[in-house]
RNA sequence: GGCGGCAUAGCCAAGCGGUAAGGCAUGGGUCUGCAACACCCUUACCACCGGUUCGAGUCCGGUUGCCGCCU
């Protein structure tokens, strides 16, 4: 008599993600499912927040560490590998829930959201991104309203101009994103809420506990391994430290800068939760038994519509 | 006590008679295969009082505060 299919754990990060999700997965059976872009990456532990072994409690957790540093990763990848672990976890007569900050691969999994068929054509990623070197944003801009002026993408933005381009030139529609509103499973969607300024203390010192865990040597580890221009290392805590390390400023602005984009980072997560997904917001600040009591009234309600109604009721 | 310098947004800072650049921070937002990415938008009664002038952050005088040097 499972009435939710899959819970889902969002938040900006600090927000205790992790420690509800664990409490959550022991009361309701449940295994986890990483929904965090950079905690894919082997050896990234530290700077990435993510949970340690101990810590799990016997519960399983998936999609952590599946790729090596060196490695790309992408949406379309985590959406089918994240699908199949949802099937294969409720196979087992167990509840998934899926945790982490990445907005947009957890709305992936979600909601109805189509990538395009056309895979990464690397020739053609190479031809656009030479011709931008030649001709400028604005003319690549340009070209992509003369293919389909309907995109809206600011000039500015060339990573997205050139693969709306990519996509087009392609010969392929692109898809229509009004899917992406659509529920995929009968879902609970979870938003830890914490105000502001606690946020941004809470941040802090986390920065300065994975310093004192030895962030600086797991980073050392990747820098000395040549790793340069990768996905992986412009997570942040990587980004800031290489900048360190290639002697571009002291450790202590490296640190400085590193908890200027955490804070910048969790403000964009807020940004994406609030508008993009019906969320049940808690305060993740309040009595814990409080918060799992209103769990447990959504964990409830039967009706999926009514669910999703009252979660987007939640603001903050 | 004397002499000199400086006072512009939360911070840094341009401005040199015609109605306040820019950066950082802050806040808001965009996003369909790099999303911890990339990108967009966003904030001023110029220390105070008086004067000169059609017009003053900009010139003059005074007050206050800070910083230097001197006694």
């Amino acid at each position: 008599m499972i009435m939710v299919e899959v819970i889902a754990i969002v938040g900006p990060t600090a927000s205790g993600k992790t420690a509800l999700s664990i409490e959550l997965a022991k009361r309701f059976n449940g295994e986890i499912i990483n929904g965090d872009s950079m905690q894919v990456y082997r050896g990234m532990d530290i700077g990435t927040a993510k949970i340690r072994p101990e810590e799990m409690g016997g519960i399983p957790h998936h999609l952590l560490d599946i790729r090596d540093p060196e490695e790309s990763f992408s949406v379309a990848e985590y959406q089918l590998l994240v699908r199949e672990k949802i099937t294969e976890i409720q196979q087992r007569g167990k509840l998934p829930i899926i945790v982490g900050g990445t907005g947009l691969y957890v709305q992936s999994v979600l909601f109805d959201y189509r990538f395009s068929k056309q895979q990464v054509n690397e020739e053609l990623r190479h031809t656009l991104h030479a011709e931008l070197e030649r001709l400028g944003p604005e003319a690549m801009h340009s070209k992509l309203m003369a293919l389909d002026p309907k995109i809206d993408i600011h000039p500015n933005n060339t990573r997205r101009v050139l693969r709306a381009m990519e996509i087009l030139l392609s010969g392929e529609e692109k898809e229509d994103g009004s899917l992406a509103q659509a529920p995929m499973y009968d879902e609970l969607i979870i938003g830890l809420d914490v105000p502001r300024d606690e946020l941004y203390k809470r941040i802090d010192s986390r920065v300065e506990g994975m310093m004192e865990a030895g962030l600086l040597d797991e980073v050392r580890r990747l820098y000395d391994r040549g790793l340069r221009d990768v996905q992986s290392i412009k997570a942040i805590g990587y980004k800031e430290l290489y900048g360190y390390f290639d002697g571009m400023y002291p450790l202590d602005e490296a640190i400085a800068k590193l908890k200027r984009n955490s804070r910048k980072y969790a403000k964009r997560q807020f940004t994406y939760f609030r508008n993009k997904m019906p969320i049940l917001w808690l305060d993740a600040t309040a009595d814990p038994k409080n918060n799992l009591e209103e769990i447990m009234r959504f964990w409830q309600e039967s009706d999926r519509n009514r669910r999703i109604e009252q979660m987007a009721k939640t603001i903050r």
